[in-house]
RNA sequence: AGCGAGGUGGGGUAGUCUGGAUAUCCCGUCGGGCUCAUAACCCGGAGAUCGAUGGUUCAAAUCCAUCCCUCGCUACCA
């Protein structure tokens, strides 16, 4: 197994916005982890990933800032950079301490100009071999007043739904009527970035990546991969290969981005699709270490082709892609169908000849695709909009990298969703992490210290060995087996469990051996005892190793402890077995490995963050939210819980009296009600009631509704506003309504 | 309503793909021990008809069918 090439390839972070947890766990964390792990096997690791910098949205995030998309995206590929490096991800481990020969880690950015160039060649050549399709499309064309212009993509767009006539649909689709519909049919088109702009329909050509081609040896891939990938994986893989591969859009008129290498007017102001491009940086990645890097090896900047082509021999590298589950059919379809298409052209193959698998000198496909499900923050998804995250960045200002590296592993998203919240957080680290790990190592140093030793010396020489830890070796030896398997088969939550339990066991061994009795003088059975101690320091050496892929900076701390001046992450895996290793110690007193977490503090910390953000309303710190009420603490850290009285009257309430209640023409839950709401001309609401009351029930009550809620299509037919009703959550729902008579359009407060 | 995920002692979970005997771990709880250690550590107890029903099987938390409920996205939620 020793020596094997092993290419960890990360998906690509979008420099459009900082790094959450959510993040983290889905795909920073594991691959480190993973990295960490295969080097310490032995083999020859190369990881991959960098900063996607191409693309509309980062050329909107300019535009509202008023700069410019390179500024936006040097700033947050330094910040993501920096976060995983904080951290303590292995990015900065340019090449392998053993050896270029040994691999390396490269985090590039799509903006680098030679991946720019490679996409280019790559592109040519796929065009070359007959690949691309080119078709003539109809998009929206932004005119300015003075004459210049560009295309807009379909989701700037918005304009009346040629289906039902409401207003504000999609460029592609009417949220209100569900149409879906080609983008020049929408009526009344306007640009949502610059909405004073004439809007027209112009033609432009682009090229499609024929997917449909590789549909055969796809499958063929997919079913050869049964054995291997996680069910979800599966799953997601074969809805897309069931529906059935199409031509898929290559090019694209944007600004942002690698021009479409290709002579002739028809491609000018064009570029590269970003999914197209992007994902090629698994290959530049590699291609650009090996020229930077690793220029001394034999086959110099060739070097790559080591972790990327099968072998002569048909040994195949070993290819794993960290990513969510939202793009697993990008990197078992998309990406595969790219690699076949390259290696297809290589050889001198065109389109109209079949495609077949890797064979020898050829790149190869991905040998696993071990995605995360997502992680949930207290209950709901991530988010960047509603500001419902905690950044990366933000939570490595104020806590030890380890702490949620270990509750991010303990808690991994492998097969379903996990959540953080802070009480758990607080909870697991204190009581497993700290209590069972860091309590361990610490008491066998301490009693160490306290042992008759010379200087420097190490406490344990004459007690090391006794044939009565026969049993304890065996233990960790098995122990060590499994935590391997979990890790080959990227069970991170049970390889990390399995190693806490070897804490566990270290505890229990100290404990029925109760070595502190012989401190002043040796009593019966001193022998006996000192020895399962001297043993806890290998139990602590053990710790030390097999924690390193997880929690690396922690990790080493204890290596130094036990007095090393190397570096843990440079040991092979099996040394942690070793029973013969030298027994090290260090004259210095003996610190905890971490500091115990308080989770009143941590929240107030946190509550003082969200006050200070701009969208501060609404939030007010509620105190006293001890330990256990889980549930509780969540809610106040949401900051859902009190609402400010002028928010409050932003919402203006008036009474109406129903004049009409008939069945929505396209709907078959909503009534449209017509309200007489005091003017003239009264007004229209969609209402859900259908289940819960006849028409003839309804009209002529007076009913209160809210005057000023933004009106929006439902179905076609605009609802302004919303009546206010009663739900006991058991299917009882009741209309609100006045007691006695009143004026329609009476204020209700 | 569509798609996805899930229902396992008081809370949170492992195990489900690949069926096997007393169903895992953390917290809480009750009792005991230890006193080296960061209010930490160790031992023991109580507590689960594994969402429901039916089926396959010598054997089902695990496989099949039907149903109920929860959550996320979508939406005829306003």
């Amino acid at each position: 197994m020793s020596g094997e090439h092993v290419l960890i390839c990360v998906a690509w972070p979008y420099a459009n916005g900082p790094l959450h947890l959510g993040h983290v766990a889905g795909c920073y964390l594991p691959p480190d982890i993973q990295y960490r792990f295969e080097r310490a096997m032995g083999n020859r690791v190369l990881m991959v990933s960098g900063s996607d910098e191409h693309g509309t949205p980062i050329t909107v995030t300019a535009e509202t800032q008023g700069i410019t998309p390179q500024a936006v995206v040097d700033q947050y590929h330094e910040m993501n950079l920096k976060a995983l490096l904080d951290l303590g991800c292995s990015w900065s481990t340019h090449l392998d301490p053993r050896g270029a020969e040994y691999g390396g880690a490269l985090f590039n950015r799509t903006s680098d100009p030679d991946h720019k160039r490679m996409v280019q060649e790559n592109f040519r050549a796929l065009e070359t071999g007959g690949f691309f399709e080119r078709k003539t499309t109809e998009q929206y064309y932004e005119v300015n007043e003075d004459g210049t212009g560009r295309f807009l993509p379909d989701r700037y767009v918005e304009g009346t739904c040629p289906a039902c006539g409401a207003d504000g649909a999609r460029g592609d689709q009417c949220d209100a009527c569900g149409a879906t519909y080609e983008a020049v049919e929408l009526k009344n088109p306007v640009s949502k970035m610059n909405p004073s702009a004439t809007i027209e329909i112009r033609e432009t050509d682009h090229l499609f990546y024929r997917l449909d081609l590789f549909q055969d040896a796809l499958e063929q891939h997919a079913l050869n991969q049964q054995s291997s990938w996680k069910s979800n994986v599966k799953a997601m893989t074969k809805q897309w290969l069931d529906m059935g591969l199409r031509p898929r859009a290559v090019t694209r008129d944007l600004e942002w981005g690698i021009p479409v290498p290709l002579d002739g007017e028809t491609w000018g102001g064009k570029c590269i699709y970003v999914w197209f491009e992007a994902v090629q940086g698994y290959s530049t990645c590699a291609r650009i270490w090996s020229k930077t890097h690793a220029p001394s090896l034999p086959e110099g900047e060739e070097t790559w082709k080591r972790w990327w082509c099968v072998a002569e021999n048909g040994t195949m590298p070993r290819h794993l892609y960290f990513l969510g589950k939202d793009n697993i059919p990008f990197h078992t379809v998309i990406w595969p169908a790219l690699i076949l298409g390259l290696n297809h052209v290589h050889k001198g193959g065109t389109a109209s000849e079949p495609v077949s698998l890797p064979g020898p000198g050829e790149f190869a496909l991905e040998s696993n695709v071990p995605a995360m499900e997502y992680l949930m923050l207290a209950g709901g998804q991530f988010s960047k909009s509603r500001k419902h995250a905690v950044w990366l960045p933000s939570f490595l200002e104020r806590y030890d990298p380890d702490t949620l590296r270990y509750y991010l592993s303990i808690n991994m998203p492998e097969n379903h969703d996990t959540d953080f919240n802070w009480p758990d957080f607080v909870e697991r680290v204190n009581s497993e992490l700290i209590a069972a790990y860091g309590n361990f190592v610490h008491r066998v140093l301490t009693l160490g210290a306290r042992l008759p030793h010379e200087e420097g010396a190490s406490p344990f020489a004459a007690h090391d060995g006794h044939s009565s830890v026969e049993a304890h070796r065996a233990h960790l030896e098995g122990a060590l087996g499994d935590i391997t398997t979990s890790l080959q088969r990227h069970r991170y939550k049970e390889a990390l469990r399995a190693i806490m339990t070897v804490a566990q066991y270290g505890n229990q061994v100290l404990q029925n051996a109760a070595p502190w009795k012989h401190l002043k003088e040796p009593q019966d059975g001193a022998d006996e005892s000192l020895a399962a101690l001297a043993f806890c320091w290998r139990i602590a050496r053990f710790l030390a190793i097999t924690t390193q892929p997880f929690l690396p900076t922690s990790a080493q701390r204890l290596w130094s402890t036990l007095g090393n001046d190397d570096d843990v992450s440079a040991m092979a895996w099996q040394e942690s077995v070793n029973w013969d290793a030298p027994l090290t110690w260090s004259a210095e007193t003996p610190q905890p490995l971490f500091q115990r977490l308080d989770l009143d503090e941590i929240l107030a910390a946190e509550q003082n963050l969200v006050e200070e953000g701009p969208e501060s309303d609404a939030v007010h710190g509620v105190k006293g939210g001890k330990k256990k009420g889980g549930k509780k603490v969540k809610e106040e850290i949401e900051g859902i819980t009190y609402l400010e009285f002028e928010t409050f009257m932003k919402v203006n309430l008036r009474v109406g009296r129903i004049l009409s209640v008939e069945d929505h023409p396209n709907a078959d839950k909503l009534y449209v009600v017509r309200l007489d709401d005091g003017t003239d001309d009264g007004r229209t609401i969609c209402a859900g009631l259908k289940a819960y009351y006849e028409p003839e029930e309804m009209e002529g009550k007076l009913v209160v509704f809210v005057e000023n809620l933004k009106p929006r299509p439902l179905r076609g037919v605009t609802s302004e506003g919303m009546m206010l009703a009663a739900d006991d959550g058991n299917d009882g729902v009741r209309l609100v309504t006045i007691d006695g008579d009143i004026a329609p359009g009476s204020q209700v407060r």
